[in-house]
DNA sequence: CGTCTATTTGAGATGCGTCAACCGTTGTGG
DNA sequence: CCACAACGGTTGACGCATCTCAAATAGACG
């Protein structure tokens, strides 16, 4: 039993396989910390904003983003209930952060997460160990974007997608995409209507059942994971 | 003065602009480390080689990068001299790492690390920062493959690396490229024929010069970093 | 019902990949 | 010392995957 699948999309859960269930500091604190509630397409933090508090998504989904001086737009990830957003920043976020759907947040101050993390290195450690989750995924993003084609994109973006859901507890085959076809394209690095295009090409193909463009199917999965080109080794 | 331009490459130097020049116990580890010579296309360690060190490049240049079953390579970073490379990996590596020109290593036992880290609170402070800088390096790298045209990727990834040699005190505008036609096609998700081509184009253009295939000389910054096509805000 | 936005679909353009030939440099062995 | 092979790089011709532009459709919401 390898590595357990680095799996894609920005997955920064403190619940990883391995790790105990004991509660840290961070998880009584987060669970005490102010909630905060954005409605869909509001920020979160914008790029530039002090970086006063991280946050951990309760319920809903947020779009983390960068954009060029022409509004050419790069999702690096999306964060879901369990993910931690805004870690890696120190001083100013340096990327934009907005909610896809209503959303749900627990703020966590940087100052006191600085202190606990000063003073208990096990905490210290779960940061370091979310920010390599983070930075895994975000890889694998690259070798998406930089190597594999437009079918081979969205394909392993649903893969991905079934994964993060089996591992939460609910269905691997059948989900709601809380994101928009403009949101996957600019996580893909294509346009909306490759994307689309895609979609129906698989709808076509019966890999996939498209019953409302937002809630997937997935009809043949052996086939996808076929198709999805995986790594090396494995 | 906002943020200090993240930039490209995976430059993960233990030296940031803002750090105190104290030594800590991680330098004088590494500087008493046990020393590694590797030749040019020697592997450091590969995808699945047991994460039993970390390294810290001393002088030359490493290629990270994985790898696709049907062999598409994607490489995501260069290290250089000051560079960590290995780190964020619990287990087993999960990609390769490979020199590129002669190079001397310093090993750093994950075990000795870890409780270092354990111990004191300031170098698990900076690998966590070491860490954010290759997340925050391998996002611009993101944008750039999935946003920006062949030109753009190549103008961004020679000015990256003239920052990266202005930083180190180096020329801004006249370096020599360690890595092939092939190592930076594959890092910007382009062909080899493609990278070429664009190289001549800037040269024709007059912007660059290229005495050998390898030495590039920086004719007009201006014009490149308006080819650019930089960030939101900046 | 009407407006607004998201999505789909089509037709045409193009940037980059593919395939192939050629060139320059390096190193090696006769 | 030269010939040749191996390798990295350049250049050209061509094809195609994806982008662009445009229009139609479908949902969502007041």
């Amino acid at each position: 039993m390898p590595t357990p699948h680095a799996a894609s999309h920005s997955h920064l859960a403190l619940q990883p396989a391995v790790s105990s269930t004991q509660s840290t500091d961070l998880e009584q604190r987060l669970a005490h910390a102010s909630l905060r509630r954005v409605e869909t397409k509001e920020f979160v933090f914008a790029e530039g904003d002090p970086t006063t508090h991280i946050f951990q998504v309760e319920t809903g989904a947020v779009a983390l983003y960068k954009i060029l001086s022409d509004g050419r737009r790069q999702v690096v990830g999306f964060a879901y209930p369990g993910d931690l957003i805004g870690l890696g920043a120190e001083g100013e976020h340096v990327m934009n952060a907005q909610a896809i759907k209503p959303t749900r947040l627990r703020c966590l101050p940087v100052g006191a997460l600085n202190q606990m993390a000063r003073q208990d290195a096990r905490l210290g450690f779960k940061l370091y160990e979310a920010l390599a989750r983070e930075l895994a995924a975000t890889r694998d993003l690259l070798l998406t974007t930089g190597q594999r084609s437009a079918t081979e994109r969205v394909v392993a973006f649903l893969l991905a997608f079934s994964r993060r859901n089996e591992r939460s507890g609910k269905d691997a085959c059948s989900f709601d995409l809380p994101m928009t076809r403009a949101d996957i394209a600019d996580f893909l690095g294509l346009t909306i209507e490759t994307v689309s295009r895609t979609f129906t090409k698989l709808k076509v193909q019966g890999l996939i059942e498209l019953p409302q463009s937002s809630h997937v199917e997935i009809v043949d999965l052996a086939a996808l994971k076929n198709m999805e080109g995986g790594e090396e080794d494995a």
